[in-house]
DNA sequence: CTTGACCTTGGACCGTACTCCACTGTTTAG
DNA sequence: CTAAACAGTGGAGTACGGTCCAAGGTCAAG
């Protein structure tokens, strides 16, 4: 799969995939001609690469959490571990947000003020 | 409140502050020596600009939102309508988050790769 | 054999959000 | 009176995440 198709199938620019493949979000390898030639699940993978963004991890993150699959890439249990560390940073995340809603949810009912928002200990 | 205090109190950086002060984030009267000085409230409302921020919202969001909230001071109705509408996107965020949980709980079970990870419709 | 769509590269540029620096002025404590 | 601790300014630099562009190579259709 040459770059424009993966683009059209990622949703992303071509520009955008170059950049992800020099800071090593995803990899191919090169025909005769020097075209990139992507595998199929560059495809899903990179879907995974916008959710995890918009999720909040950095580049730097989700490139680093590949790796670590890359590095492990048969034992399923290594996998379920990485797995598990990962849900328990999207608990930490979503506690966070939870919170922050309990104040704003408090915030609707009084009407108080922005002001007195974050004012905790 | 100088620069200083208002910084520790904020848990943020003068230069940031500054920076603040300079996109309109923040805004305070100056001494007769040329010495920025903040109101108390300026504590309280940074707290909430890094809420905010954490929410995924920009520092030009965030200062839209102040705006408006200054142009309506007095109506605790307009103040629950953005809380209420601040809470939607916290909702939005955390049922991704939700998603992409449940995926990944998935793959804890089976074992299954990232590479098939986001692979919908 | 040209046209157009596709691909390559390198490098410049952008917006966001700071962060640091040098140099200077002010205030406060000893 | 001096030294430290604070304040001011402007401007450069950083990191991240792209985006755009020019100059050129490749390939399939007409």
């Amino acid at each position: 799969m040459r770059i424009g198709e993966l683009a059209a199938q990622a949703g992303m620019s071509r520009d955008t995939i170059r950049f992800y493949e020099k800071v090593g979000l995803v990899t191919g390898r090169r025909l005769a001609n020097g075209y990139r030639d992507f595998p199929p699940e560059a495809v899903p993978w990179l879907h995974y690469v916008r959710t995890a963004q918009t999720l909040g991890f950095s580049l730097a993150e989700i490139a680093r959490h590949g790796e670590e699959l890359r590095e492990a890439p048969d034992s399923a249990q290594a996998l379920s571990v990485l797995f598990e560390q990962k849900i328990q940073v999207i608990d930490a995340r979503m506690a966070e947000l939870a919170t922050l809603r309990a104040e704003l949810a408090t915030r609707v009912d009084t009407g108080c003020p922005l002001r007195a928002i974050g004012r905790p200990s």
